[in-house]
DNA sequence: CAGGTTTTAGACAGACCTGTCTGATATGGT
DNA sequence: ACCATATCAGACAGGTCTGTCTAAAACCTG
C-alpha cells in the first residue's frame, strides 16, 4: 500500500511548506533549490527523488495548492451566505481577512506571471487562475435576478483585482472595504430598481 | 560589418531603450546583461560607463522612464478636459489607450514590485509611483464638489488598480471601459444627489 | 591635428543556480 | 529479518549572471 498518504513531516510536505513560505513571500525567481532545501531541512537528492520534475514541478505544487486553499477558503465563506448579494459580499469579506494577515504580499498568481515566460509553468498556473475566478463570478451573478450578469461579473472581477493589488501595493487591507461598498453599491443597483442604467 | 543600423543614438540611449523593452516584456530578474547589450549592440564595457551603479543603476533609470513617461501620458489626457468629472474619467480612458497597445503587459512597477526584495531600487521605484497615483487622485477629487473626497479617490484607486490587473491577466483591453462605467456611477452619486451613502 | 571622451570586443573572475550522481543510512511493511 | 522505499550528505558538472579589466578604435571639439 505505497498509496498511503505521506505522512505529515515527510520531505515532501516539508519541501512544499518550506517552497509556500519562501516562492510567496521574495518571488519565485529570486528564491533558489538551496533555500528552500535549507528551510525544509531536506537533501537535495530528496527533492528530485519527490519531484522527478525539480524546480517546475515544485512551483507547479506549490501554486496548485495556493489555487487549492484559496479556492476553499473562499467558498467557505461563500457558503455561510444563502441571499444571492450576501455571498457575492462574501468573497469581499474573505480578501479583507486575507489582506489583513502578516503575510500577505498580494496574489500568488499575478506575482507569479509578473516574472514569468510565457509558456511557463506559472503562466500555465495563472491561467488557470483567472478561469476560476471569472467562473467564480460568473454563477455568482447568474444567481441573481439581473438584466445584465456578464457585464455585473466582469465588474466584480474588476473590483476584486483592484482590492487585492491595491492592498498589496499600499499595504492597506482598507482596500477590501472600499472595494466591498462599490460592490454593494453595483448589487443594489443590479437587483433593485429594474431599469438599469 | 553589421554597422548598418547602429548610429541610431548614443550608448546610453540605446541601452536604455532595450532595457525598456526587455525588462518591461519579460520582466526585470528573468532578463541578464547580456540581452540588454545584445538588443542595444552596446559593448558591455559602455554599460558600465554609463551607469556606474551596473543592472541597478539601469533599472532605476528604466522605471523613473516609464514613470515620468506614463504620468506626462496621463496628465496629457486631463488637462484636455475642463469639467473636474470628466478630468478624472479621463485617466480612464488614457488606460484603455494603454490597454490596447499590442505590447502592454501590466504595469511596470505592479511587476517590479511582484519580484523586488523589500529595499530594492525596484520596491523604491513602485513606492514613489504609488505616492504619484495617490496624489493625483487626491487632487483630482479635490476640485470635486463632494463629501468624502479621500474616501473617493481611494475608490478610485481601486477602480485604476483593478482595470490594470484585469487587463493584464486576462488579455482584454475591456477592463478600461468596465472600470470608466464604475468610477461616473461613483461620480453620479458623489458630485449628483447630496445624500452620501 | 591633438587630446579628452566615448565606444568596442572580448577575456576573465566570482558568485549563484539547477540538476546529477554516489554511497551510506533510516524506515516501514510483511 | 528482509527488502523496497525514503532520506541523507555532499561532491560535482554545466550553465548563467554580474562586474572588472585591457587595449584598441572611433568620435568630437577646440
Amino acid at each position: 500500500m505505497t498509496a498511503t498518504v505521506k505522512k505529515a513531516g515527510s520531505a515532501r510536505e516539508r519541501l512544499l511548506a518550506a517552497s509556500d513560505e519562501l516562492f510567496y513571500s521574495e518571488g519565485i525567481h529570486t528564491v533558489g533549490i538551496d533555500r528552500v532545501l535549507e528551510k525544509a531541512n531536506v537533501a537535495k537528492g530528496s527533492l528530485y527523488y519527490n519531484f522527478a520534475g525539480g524546480k517546475d514541478e515544485l512551483v507547479e505544487t506549490y501554486l496548485a495548492n495556493r489555487h487549492g486553499v484559496w479556492k476553499d477558503t473562499v467558498e467557505r465563506g461563500i457558503s455561510a451566505q444563502a441571499d444571492p448579494v450576501r455571498r457575492i459580499l462574501a468573497v469581499f469579506d474573505t480578501l479583507g481577512e486575507l489582506f489583513s494577515r502578516p503575510d500577505f504580499r498580494g496574489c500568488a498568481f499575478m506575482n507569479a506571471a509578473a516574472e514569468a515566460r510565457p509558456d511557463s509553468v506559472e503562466m500555465l498556473a495563472a491561467e488557470r487562475f483567472r478561469s476560476w475566478i471569472h467562473e467564480l463570478f460568473g454563477e455568482l451573478t447568474s444567481a441573481l435576478d439581473t438584466r445584465e450578469p456578464d457585464r455585473l461579473a466582469l465588474q466584480l472581477v474588476v473590483l476584486y483585482d483592484g482590492a487585492t493589488t491595491t492592498a498589496q501595493m499600499d499595504h492597506t487591507a482598507a482596500a477590501a472595504a472600499v472595494s466591498r461598498e462599490m460592490a454593494e453599491l453595483l448589487l443594489s443597483r443590479a437587483s433593485g430598481p429594474a431599469a438599469g442604467g
